[in-house]
DNA sequence: CATCTTAGTTCAGGGACAAAAACAAGGCCT
DNA sequence: AGGCCTTGTTTTTGTCCCTGAACTAAGATG
């Protein structure tokens, strides 16, 4: 209750360059008069501010429209060059660098295979690393031109300026992976769970794009979600918010690898699916999974049936607008059985917040870790473009 | 995303003086020395905005305390006496008005009976009414000085002008009260869940006062619970979030009255505690509930731990710093057997996020729901305080 | 070529806060 | 008792920002 909050005309500034930007970021090319409409700003504000951001090449213009009988408006946009940012992809068998303009146009990109078992946190750092110089170099970029580094990583982060990550199933606990990275490059890092990432990546971009309260749920080896209230992902008091998948369904159910008892991820976990079905894996999971889907077994029912109360769960407690269902599982899962999805959860929802939720498949791929954790960069330029210039020397 | 947010600078004004008089609210009687401290912001401006606030009376001095070797500080508070806010519980078996003042104090009262099948809207809002005038005269208030009437119902409340509600263990299903109580007052009404307002009130005035990330639970007949993100009530997108009751804790399990199977309340609630005793409730619920509980039978130790998944399961999802256990279940619970909740908790909870949160019962007894719902028109008083007078005028 | 229409820019005016200076009110010392 | 010091509060001055209105730009129309 105590933080200083006031507020200054600099602020007013600020906040108004950040709404305008974002104005033009997501409406594409648009014209300064459209600008005075979308923003509520007067005129005169978004021709003087806009003229700033087109000396600071902050924004481009895009061509002309003709109007009916005056002068045709001009078109400005974002310029897509203006910087670029670095979204990586840490996992359980890769690290994935990519590097992207402000438009999210995938530029450059490099993956380092990790052995399943060795995860040493050097060496990953030492990947993430190695992986910015490539694809800086691939797309001849150079890195006064990055804005950020976005590290999207299992497990959970500890907010602070470290990076700290604690990740049972990864064999990381208490690793300072913002630290590591930190002694190799001085760009900014943004350090976050890859759930999360992924998260930001469908809202902003995919399925959930325009939400305002949301859950993404992430279906892979392991089972976790995003929560998104009024357009931000929640993150609770030590940033650990949306361990969906260790939520209790059936207590006193299942073991699951967390320690824990009737987790959902015990349920509807790849490892679990593929145990219940009784399926001993050779590797493939992706084949395998889709085996069991083939095979109209009861443990494909089942499973529905607990991603269902899963679901009905968030309904119940989060009243979200939309669902998205991503990851590797979900998207398999959800290609040829959403319509039983969605019965599943209406069946253990409420009647009225149900009716106010759509649950949809998320639309990007197996990138959107990466693509979310360089959203945490797009997200920090779009709210504080730049620091104000010295306007007395320009 | 088009929803118009610029900002000018009477915005600041406007934030300024909430932020001032929050702080003045919250410290108690402080001086406008450490108002600049608290708040950040200059002197000056504290010095203008504090003149205005005591010509407007919401301010008066209180006191002064000496300084060692300087001039003395003058103490500010805000002026209880300013406006009154009335609060009102609409509950399944009486209707309660309180009046309060701009400090909380509770001025006056007055409850009605319902006959536990009767639930008439029309009943229900005259009730609420004739209510409100009772308190006032009573109280010697005159609607003038009365800022708004805040009121706290069962099920959920859909957002908009109307308050209508949907109650089914109520029978109410899409009552209009907003409109009903508008056709006899003309003060702002603000209609809200009734868990929603004792959660407001337990984070305000109880044992979740200061908390940011909290989540406020309610163990009554019916099990609710409030979710607190960044200092203010979580609603979701059609004013539902919270059910927590009717969260799945064993899929497939023992049916509730909301018609699923396995929820939380179906569990906990009183009537399922009784059930599974195997008790038949003589209609003293509290008296059964304390023989249960000195029975030392087997069902107190299943109803803590379900008790503790429940709450596991907001810890994973949420990560809030407090979670606040009230309604009288809760509190008969919690008074003997708190660490045992706790305990039962952290069994089923991820480490990292049980170690950030605290488990605590709530303070406020059984006013709690009408003093918050009165809270709801503080909050706007607080944000808001009075539009700003024409300035030349004065 | 004059007029109309729409787009965008410039400028005066007023509101808001910060920093500094001035003023106020008491204690302390000589 | 009077000057000096310390601390609290108000006034003055300056800078920043937004808006509304006047003004310029650029094309269409007849």
């Amino acid at each position: 209750m105590a933080r200083p909050q006031r507020r200054t005309v600099r602020d007013i500034r600020r906040g108004n360059r950040a709404v305008l930007l974002r104005a033009l970021y997501f409406s594409g090319p648009t014209s300064r008069n459209d600008l005075t409409a979308c923003t509520g700003l007067s005129a005169a504000t978004v021709s003087t501010m806009t003229a700033d951001l087109l000396s600071e090449n902050i924004v481009v213009e895009a061509g002309q429209v003709e109007s009916d009988g005056g002068r045709p408006r001009v078109l400005l946009r974002v310029n897509p060059e203006y910087g670029f940012a670095v979204g990586v992809d840490v996992a359980e068998t890769h690290v994935r660098v990519g590097l992207f303009d402000l438009e999210m146009t995938e530029r450059a990109k490099v993956d380092y295979m990790l052995r399943p078992a060795r995860h040493d946190p050097e060496l990953v750092a030492r990947h993430i690393l190695s992986g910015v110089e490539v694809v800086l170099s691939d797309a001849g970029v150079s890195p006064e031109q990055v804005l950020g580094i976005g590290v999207g990583v299992p497990g959970i982060v500890e907010p602070g300026a470290d990076g700290v990550i604690h990740a049972k199933t990864f064999g990381w606990d208490g690793v300072p992976l913002g630290a590591l990275l930190r002694r190799g490059t001085s760009l900014p890092l943004y350090v976050d769970n890859g759930a999360k990432t992924m998260g930001q990546a469908e809202l902003w971009f995919g399925s959930g794009r325009g939400a305002s309260e949301a859950v993404i749920v992430l279906l892979g080896v392991g089972v976790g979600a995003t929560i998104v209230a009024d357009g931000t992902t929640f993150r609770g008091v030590s940033s650990s918010a949306g361990e969906w998948g260790h939520t209790k369904i059936v207590a006193g159910g299942r073991p699951c690898r967390c320690g824990g008892r009737g987790c959902l991820e015990a349920y509807i976990g790849i490892e679990a699916i593929l145990d219940r079905a009784g399926v001993t894996s050779r590797g493939n999971w992706e084949e395998d999974l889709a085996a069991v889907l083939a095979s109209k077994s009861p443990v494909v029912e089942e499973t529905i049936t607990y991603l269902g109360v899963g679901l009905a769960n968030l309904v119940n407690l989060i009243n979200p607008e939309k669902i998205v269902i991503g990851g590797w599982v979900g998207i398999q899962l959800g290609e040829s059985l959403l319509p039983e999805i969605r019965r599943a959860t209406a069946a253990n929802s409420l009647a009225e917040p149900y009716a106010a939720t759509s649950i949809v498949l998320g639309r990007l791929g197996p990138d959107a870790v990466a693509l979310g954790a360089a959203t945490l960069v797009l997200e920090e330029f779009l709210n504080a473009p730049q620091v104000a210039r010295i306007t007395a020397a320009g």
